[in-house]
DNA sequence: TATTGTTATACTCTATAACTATA
DNA sequence: TATAGTTATAGAGTATAACAATA
C-alpha cells in the first residue's frame, strides 16, 4: 500500500536461476555462463547482508589479505587480488579513508608502502567475517560439505 | 627489447589461482570467493579471445537471448539477465548503435519495444558463438565431461 | 495503479598511460 | 632499466529516482 503522494521504491525483480519461458540457446552449454549466473545470485545475497556497510566483495577480500599479510605492499596486494597497481591503490584509498587500514613507509624500500589494519579495522573485519560467513553458508545451504569440497576442487581447475 | 624512446606497454601480471607465499585466511573457506577467483580467470581469457571486438560477457549474453527470443522486450530481457530496466536499456543501446539489434514498436503494447537481431547482428553472433565456445572449452580444458556436468549441477544450487 | 521505456545521475571496478622516486 | 606509488583519464556495468505514455 502506498502512502498518498509517495511512490513505493521500485522493487528489484527476483533473480531466477534459469527462468522458464525463455530460451538460453548456447548459454545453457557454456560453463562460464553458468558460473556467471551463480555469481549474480551470490552477489545479490552479499549486498543484502553486508552491503549496508559500504563493504563490497573486493574490499572485503582486500581487508582479509591485509589482515593475514600485514605489511604487504600495494603492488603485491593487487597481484594477489588480480588487479593492477592503480586499482590496488584505489582499493587501499577506500579502506584508508575511514581509517580501516594505514600506510607506512617501508623501512627496506623507500619506494614502497606497507599496508596494515588499524585496530578499528581489525575489529571491523572481525564483525564482517561473521557476516560474510553467514552469507556464504546461506547461499551454499543446498550443498552438503562433500559437495562443497568437490566444487572447490572443480573451481580450482580454471 | 624496447625501442629507444618508446616505453614498453606495461604487461598485466599473470593471475595465479592461489599464489603461494601469501595467506588467504577465511577467504580460503568461502565458496563465494572461490567462485570469484574462477570468474576472474575466466574473464581474462574471455577478453583475450573475444574482447577485441568490444563484446563483453553481458553483451554476448544479451545477443544470444535476443537471438533465441526474437521480439523480447527490454524489461523482460533485463529480468532474465538479472539487471534492471535502465541497465537493460544501456545494453540494448550498445548493441543498437552498431546495428546488431533493432527496436520495433510492439503491435500489442504501445509502451513496449520488441528487440530483434539484424541480419548483420545474426552473422556477427554466429562468429562470436564460435569464438566463445572455443574460449569456454579452453578454460574448461582440465575438466572432463563428467566434471562439467557435476559442476553445472552444483552451480545451479546457488 | 502498474508497467514500459526513458533520462539524469552516481558509484564501483578496472584499465591504460605517463610521471616521480627510488632500486 | 625496472619497480612502487601516484595521478589523470576513460569506459563498462549497474543502481536509484523521477517522468511520460500506455495498460
Amino acid at each position: 500500500m502506498s502512502v498518498e503522494g509517495q511512490a513505493e521504491p521500485e522493487k528489484q525483480a527476483a533473480f531466477e536461476q534459469w527462468p522458464d519461458g525463455v530460451s538460453f540457446g548456447v548459454l545453457r552449454d557454456l560453463i562460464g555462463y553458468a558460473l556467471r549466473r551463480a555469481q549474480i545470485a551470490i552477489y545479490r545475497d552479499f549486498f543484502a547482508t553486508v552491503g549496508a556497510d559500504g563493504i563490497t566483495p573486493p574490499l572485503f577480500a582486500a581487508l582479509v589479505l591485509i589482515s593475514e599479510n600485514p605489511g604487504i605492499n600495494q603492488s603485491r596486494l593487487g597481484e594477489v587480488l588480480g588487479v593492477n597497481r592503480a586499482a590496488a591503490k584505489a582499493l587501499v584509498d577506500r579502506l584508508a579513508e575511514p581509517k580501516l587500514v594505514e600506510r607506512q613507509a617501508s623501512p627496506s624500500d623507500r619506494r614502497a608502502n606497507t599496508i596494515r589494519l588499524t585496530p578499528v579495522g581489525q575489529a571491523r573485519l572481525d564483525d564482517l567475517i561473521r557476516q560474510v560467513q553467514a552469507h556464504d553458508a546461506r547461499v551454499a545451504r543446498r550443498l552438503v560439505p562433500e559437495d562443497l569440497a568437490l566444487l572447490r576442487d572443480l573451481l580450482g581447475r580454471f
